[in-house]
DNA sequence: CATAATTTGTTATTTTATTAACAGGGCAAA
DNA sequence: TTTGCCCTGTTAATAAAATAACAAATTATG
């Protein structure tokens, strides 16, 4: 696909093609062959135009009788969003929510692959947490370029989330995935993605609540 | 406030409020009486424009000179996301991720708050995490009905988490924020509110990606 | 072969969200 | 007092996202 046109993709079709993806691999993983838009729509919560839409947007053409092949619609969002020897990953923070991350993320055969934690508490530093090593924040410079960590999670109270970025992109983190509270600043060329969960609760218990 | 119009707020600026709220009281910890719009614009990622935009939406009117009361506004948005008894809140497997969710919540003064766990394994069932008891899921119906819980967290495994959804909805629970990857099913009268930490991080990786 | 039933791909329309524009108010300083 | 500045509140314009509408393609079936 063009790279002018990839870029012009909305963030929104980037997220459900991620989306997309997980719900074939799962089709995938049953034997299916090919899949209907309506189907894809039931899996996630959206309509089958909406998918379609993003298939066109990506180029992508389905067989008029038997929908879209699985497999290889799996491979052209992989073309898309992954990047071919995949990224390595940094948490910032190796507290409770992130050696859960490290965790979970661990083992999950992925393009993505978290390499090294980092923390202030000396328990933590030296450590590993399912097989990700945790080093200092002094560390982290030398660390980041070493290993070529392109993307950062941040996991630190949020007092320290505006130091801990401003640390990460100086050591050349392209993108940042911000779990703290308190919003960070970056530069232009490096990518912010922020979720507050506290956030979400209270959006949910702000709908539930009995008015 | 006109409980019509607190129906007709976009979702997005409830979300805003309840992080306007957050760096409100940081302020007001230090002290500060008065904010302008562009102040918290500064704060989090926005515009000014936006922030006086979503306090006209509730109906909240800032002094020309001095801006507005730090100290009125919270309260303001209290009033509205806020449900004056509090809500109750439950986790739904208490592995990884629920734990820290349940040790997060725990302490923090709060309408929200966190009073049961629910797990199938036994190892977790009777025991507590930072004060949250772990029931069993055979119980949930029971607990949930005499707790008056009306908000569920779902952490469960992805394979888990419809028939997770289900049981909750039988049981009573009006608002649920899913964490699993799977999307769940609802009821109209439900709220649902999901988030896939996997897209968000594939998100900043193709954002991040050298095209 | 014609027709009906589906489903894709794309354009048009609508809805929602954000940003721009600006009138009007209040205070400070000239 | 008057001028200028910097706010707020609100309407108007723009942009982004979702939905609707429909032509074209393909196959099954009578
Ligand atoms: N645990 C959750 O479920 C949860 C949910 C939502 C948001 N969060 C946010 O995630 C962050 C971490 O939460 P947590 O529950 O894991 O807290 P935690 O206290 O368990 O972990 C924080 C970790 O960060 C380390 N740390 C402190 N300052 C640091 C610095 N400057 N550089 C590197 N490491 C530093 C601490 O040593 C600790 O290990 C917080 O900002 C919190 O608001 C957590
Ligand atoms: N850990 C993370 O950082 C992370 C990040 C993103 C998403 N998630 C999602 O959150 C969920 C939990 O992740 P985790 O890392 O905590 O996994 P985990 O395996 O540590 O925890 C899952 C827990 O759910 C319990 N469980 C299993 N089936 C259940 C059922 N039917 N009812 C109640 N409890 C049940 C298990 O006993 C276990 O305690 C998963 O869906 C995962 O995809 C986790």
């Amino acid at each position: 696909m063009d790279q002018e046109l990839i870029k012009k993709i909305p963030h929104k079709t980037i997220q459900r093609l991620s989306q997309y993806r997980r719900a074939l691999l799962l089709c995938f993983e049953q034997g299916k062959t090919h899949i209907f838009s309506h189907e894809i729509a039931n899996i996630q919560h959206i309509t089958a135009v909406q998918v379609r839409r993003d298939l066109m947007l990506i180029g992508y053409s389905g067989n008029l009788r038997k929908g879209y092949n699985i497999k290889d619609l799996i491979d052209l969002i992989g073309e898309i969003i992954d990047s071919p020897n995949g990224q390595k990953v940094a948490i910032f923070g190796m507290g409770n929510f992130g050696r859960a991350i490290a965790k979970y993320f661990t083992g999950r055969r992925s393009k993505l692959t978290i390499v090294a934690g980092f923390d202030v508490s000396p328990e933590k530093v030296g450590k590993q947490v399912a097989g990700v090593p945790c080093y200092s924040v002094e560390e982290a410079q030398q660390i980041i370029l070493e290993e070529g960590i392109r993307i950062g999670i941040i996991t630190v109270p949020g007092d320290q989330a505006v130091e801990t970025a401003r640390m990460m992109v100086e050591a050349g983190v392209k993108g940042i995935l911000n779990f703290s509270p308190t919003p960070v600043e970056v530069p232009e060329n490096v990518f912010l993605e922020e979720y507050d969960m506290v956030t979400s609760l209270e959006k949910v218990a702000f709908y539930v609540k009995e008015h």
